[in-house]
DNA sequence: TATGAATGAGATTTCATTCAT
DNA sequence: CATGAATGAAATCTCATTCAT
């Protein structure tokens, strides 16, 4: 079931407003379908006219953000995969680029990724964290071996990869958490960008056996 | 109120086991007393008998692996209050053995702390990974300082060593969710260990303004 | 949150109705939600649909006759202010009408006087009895303070005068339990009120010391 | 089921002990024999070695204050139907010494009584009250009756010798909740019983149709 | 476009009571 | 003389969901 379209409507509004702030305060599993609507001056019916359920409803706080959010990934992978080796030495400026471009959406849907990734669980969102870490890990991956095809005697070490991109993910998160504002978040995010992007020359080959 | 006794229980025994696998699965809020109960071939009543409540019986199945990371942590740092600078700079080694202990402590209570890392929202242990951070980051920033009092011109990144307080977390967090038997758990996260201190080293103190 | 509204429902009326016979039959504390709802032809949930808790349908049962009984205690009060002495000892005949207002608020509520009275001990209103009777207790004391006031050497005996208003109220309960009805309850009830009002006269002064 | 005997048991003593202060605090129905037991350092099981259920625990705790009550109201009436008129109407005296006899004995239970008077809802003694106003009562009216014999045109007005007897009792159960010792005690129920017996006198006795 | 009503299944918790040992 | 274990029934309450109107 298609839920209802978006926009135009305000009911619909106050609906994904008051459900952003009770997700945020109790998580999905204890948020309550019947504060959410009462909240906004409706009924527990109201919502499943314009949601298809629970989950529906959480779609609707987050589905924007979350578009926008893959959309400035896809976007980064899109131009990595025409990158070749010389382009990938370079990626510094890319990188900065994409971390800009990442601290934007994330802190122009500030509440919305919060609760993606701290009030999701039971929710079909849950596995969110996982899914992203997915993306970008094949993409690290992908790029590395391009890398260990032109140095003998190295090759991939996925495990470590995998945990950088852990890191890499955790250091968003983290920013999220403990810098309120765009500015202070950029000024905390590319050290520590800088700082992974050399652990990642350093161990994402290791020795071939 | 005191919960009943633990050992020489067999029903009380199963009701712990099963509480386990019941939290294990479908997270704190959402495991079902009844289920457990019904599990162990017995009835909810008998839950109260044994724990004070939902929490008293989270308790039971956590309470001795959390003890026993707790002593493994009082006793890190009961050494490193002895320790001078001098130590500290050769505290690699003893780095090396708290890791293996905290590995040991860890696999030898595999299903317990994943729970506590990762299925305990809702409980009251759901701050268990916000409180050992805590004590963890005190630590650190007081070593932080002796370093910084005999280094003119330089002074403590709290920020950078808090975040660095964090990858290191969850770095045994990754651990578990990717190794499963002690050995690949300590081939895996030694060199991280061995990373993150580097990282100490160079970013725990900036220079003043 | 305020409960549902009242009127135009079938449903909330018959629970109403239900709930009132079962607060009367056991009692607040004993009384059954799940007995209430299915003899009622609904299910525990409804009860919830409609009112906040055990608590607020206690309070839709007797939320109207208490509403009365208080706004037949605010006027006679009311007026008493404005009264001074040449208008207090005239009283008998205000007493009289305040009587008659208070009887017929209570046999026209009698149901949920009852449950007031007796059967709602652990509710909310278990100490509606003693509201009463401190309402009473100082408008009483105020004007016997009149009264004392130009009569040398005699003061208010508080004591007394508080035991005397319990014997009052309890009068009115004593009434409810034996006058099944308006007329005999008006019979019963005006020799006590002038045997009280005489008892008020002797003995609500005391010698000072 | 006759329960286990009395006096020299230790365990048996603090179980009661406990089990007082549990019913003054929680009354009859929201006491637990759990809490109770595990007060007295035992388990629930022990009081029904002790007692045959919760009621035969209360009447534990209750039962000789109970006896010494019923005691001074036997001897009381026991005395009165040897009486004939001349000795009833020199009955202050009496009436004085069955007062005080009253007072001794509540006093000297005072627990007891409360519990009895207040917190037996829901137990075997719930009634305690109508069960001595009845005793009290049907003395009351035979006294009365004999006292209409030699009255012509007279006859007893049973309804408000009943009151009477309410209030009555109502004035000991006053008394206890207001005065916490013997001697204020007396000071305030003798002239509360010197005004009943006037109104006794005044009102027992109604002009025949 | 929504409401209002109601369900039904579930949750945790509490309790008096029983009984083998 | 008492424990420790357990039952079974009940309690209040919460919730997502449905559906006629």
């Amino acid at each position: 079931m298609q839920d209802k379209n978006p926009d135009n409507n305000e009911s619909r509004r106050r609906l994904i407003e008051c459900a952003k702030r009770e997700f945020l305060e109790k998580g999905f599993v204890k948020a309550s379908l019947r504060k959410i609507a009462s909240d906004a001056g409706l009924t527990t019916g109201a919502v499943y006219f314009f949601f298809s359920d629970k989950n529906g409803l959480l779609e609707g706080v987050v589905g924007e953000a979350l578009g926008q959010l893959n959309a400035v990934i896809d976007q980064h992978f899109a131009e990595d995969i025409e990158s070749d080796l010389a382009g990938y030495r370079q990626q510094d400026g890319d990188h900065d680029a994409f971390t800009e471009m990442l601290v934007n959406v994330i802190y122009d849907h500030y509440d919305e990724m919060t609760i993606l990734l701290d009030r999701s669980a039971g929710s079909k969102y849950e596995d969110f964290v996982d899914v992203i870490i997915n993306r970008l890990d094949s993409s690290y991956i992908g790029l590395a071996e391009k890398y260990a095809a032109v140095m003998p005697g190295r090759r991939v070490n996925k495990k470590m990869l995998h945990w950088l991109t852990h890191v890499q993910i955790n250091a968003f998160v983290h920013m999220m958490q403990h810098e309120k504002d765009k500015e202070s978040a950029l000024h905390f995010i590319k050290p520590v960008m800088d700082m992974l992007i050399k652990a990642w020359m350093e161990y994402s080959l290791e020795d071939d056996v």
